[in-house]
RNA sequence: CGGGAUGUAGCUCAGCCAGGUAGAGCGGGCGCUUUGGGAGCGCCAGGCCGCAGGUUCGAACCCUGUCAUCCCGACCA
């Protein structure tokens, strides 16, 4: 009888077809429709709540560090984007233009914004004039296009909404000291509310920001092996300053060319929580993301609204201590509403019968654990409601970081062996840890044997050794992985 | 952009090969009985068979084109 669930409404198993399930998983969750548009997805309201729990944590830590939101425009002119010239050359292939407005065919045509960068730079060109306008730090949440020729909701849409934020220095060392605090605020949002762990380091030259000096990522681990990149930090150096004429008087009387940043987080954020976490049953969220922390489910009794009145006087006082809590009073049976809650992964589900509320307790049902799994059901006095579901959330979320930290660092190895480094590359193994010469060729080498690029670097320690796929002297450690 | 596959009801799909005017399960609505893991019975609604051409007396089915989605590859700051 417990497997009496109808076929239709399941969703294909997590393993061994990830793709599939993650699709199914957007959709059923009700995270996102296919819209008329190719390769634009709608962001419904449950996906949106996630969103907006995503942007809260980021724009706190923002406003933390003294950063400012502004909005700048979604057009711009092609004279002014072609000016930067390995910028230009980088995003070509992804821009779309608007050559016409209303009747007329425009006389420029307007790109639109792939990235912020050469809107933000005039601007800034014209607001610093001194060095004691330094440093301009500024946020922008904004949508984005980019003509993918591929797409997958979150992880690659034609339109997307991100933040860039986007500042400029008196000194190369205090932008490279915001680039690395910002990295840090990625890494910090990442494991801390998405609970995906992350390694952060600089990318290679081949898989860095068009028109950066330095560009440094957080990667994390897809379950499928794979590993996706899901926030971007670049010191610019002055390569922006140079084409957009961002100068300034300094305080020995000379004229210099600011130091820019730019850095970067999006939606494809949640499509890395969604895989990391979700499970056959649905999706699962970790609490601090959760735009629903916890569901009541009545058990309703004809004829007996002793138990509707005691779900929601208990409702009450959940919401009022400040939870994120939602009464589902819909007239579903129960079973159906635990399947469906489980499909949108809210972490705590309440249920609350007859046989509770002759005892004054509830029960407590974690998403985290699996069915029948120690822990997963617990027994709470009504009384001590509100500290019991506060402590399970923060157990919830600790267990899934604690589980995907797990994943992913028995998923790390350390590699020495040429072949063997080869191999792992090719079965997606996993984060495959290797000291690297860090020579373009040789990662365009790997990249053709066993199309895995290198996700990061950080320096090496140690002696020195040779690089493991080449043999040439090794100037990094590099996590080489098949990317999304 | 190359290779492959698929578009039929809200969802999953059958029907197509051997053309004859639309089906199932689930879901949806109403009623009754139910409600501690995806209920039961009865009734009802729902589809220019992705779109456009062509062949044919007749096309969901055959042909051409096109759009979209999925998989593999290329590309993806």
């Amino acid at each position: 009888m417990a497997s009496g669930k109808p076929e239709s409404e399941q969703v294909p198993p997590k393993t061994p077809d990830l793709s599939t399930w993650y699709n199914a998983i957007c959709y059923k969750a009700e995270l996102v429709s296919l819209s008329p548009v190719r390769g634009c997805v709608v962001l419904r309201p449950y996906g949106y709540g996630l969103w907006e729990r995503l942007q809260s944590a980021l724009d706190e830590r923002f406003k933390a560090t003294g950063h400012e939101n502004a909005y700048f425009p979604l057009l711009i002119p092609e004279s002014l984007l072609t000016r930067e010239a390995e910028h230009v050359e980088g995003f070509a292939p992804e821009v779309a233009w608007v050559t016409q407005g209303g009747t007329e065919t425009l006389s420029e045509r307007l790109a639109i914004r792939p990235t912020s960068e050469v809107v933000i730079g005039v601007m800034y060109a014209q607001w610093i004039q001194s060095y004691r306008d330094l440093p301009v730090l500024i946020n922008q949440w904004a949508n984005v296009v980019r003509w993918e020729k591929r797409t997958r909701p979150f992880l690659r849409t034609l339109e997307f909404l991100w933040q860039e934020g986007h500042t400029a220095h008196a000194t190369e060392q205090e932008a490279a000291a915001e680039v690395q605090q910002m990295l840090d605020v990625y890494v910090d949002v990442a494991e801390n509310i998405c609970a995906v762990p992350v390694y952060k380091g600089e990318k290679s030259a081949s898989e860095r920001f068009a028109g950066a000096a330095h560009t440094f990522s957080i990667e994390g681990l897809m379950p499928d092996g794979r590993a996706l990149q899901a926030g971007t930090s670049h010191e610019l150096g002055q390569n922006f300053s140079k084409a957009y004429d961002i100068t300034f008087a300094a305080e020995d009387q000379t004229i210099q060319h600011a130091w820019t940043t730019s850095w970067g987080m999006s939606w494809r954020m949640l499509g890395a929580l969604i895989m990391v976490h979700g499970d056959d049953r649905g999706l699962r969220i970790p609490p601090r993301m959760a735009p629903i922390e916890a569901v009541i489910v009545p058990i309703v009794k004809a004829g007996n609204d002793e138990v509707a009145l005691a779900a929601r006087s208990l409702f009450k006082r959940l919401k009022d201590a400040g939870l994120r809590v939602k009464l589902d009073e819909r007239d579903l049976r129960p079973g159906n509403k635990y399947a469906d809650w489980e499909m949108r992964g809210v972490p705590l589900r309440i249920e609350l019968g007859e046989r509770d509320i002759t005892q004054g307790v509830a029960t407590l049902v974690r998403r985290d654990k699996a069915k029948g799994e120690e822990g997963g059901k617990v027994v709470v006095p009504l009384d001590e409601m509100v500290d019991r579901a506060r402590g399970i959330l923060e157990a919830i979320q600790n267990n899934l970081l604690a589980r995907a930290r797990e994943h992913l660092q028995s998923h790390t190895f350390m590699v020495a062996e040429r072949n063997e480094f080869f191999r792992m590359c090719r079965e997606r193994a996993g984060m495959i840890d290797i000291a690297w010469c860090e020579r373009p060729e040789c990662e365009a080498f790997i990249k053709v044997e066993t199309s895995a690029t290198s996700r990061n670097l950080r320096p090496l320690e140690g002696g020195p050794t040779a690089c493991v796929a080449c043999g040439e002297p090794a100037r990094v450690r590099a996590y080489f992985a098949q990317a999304y």
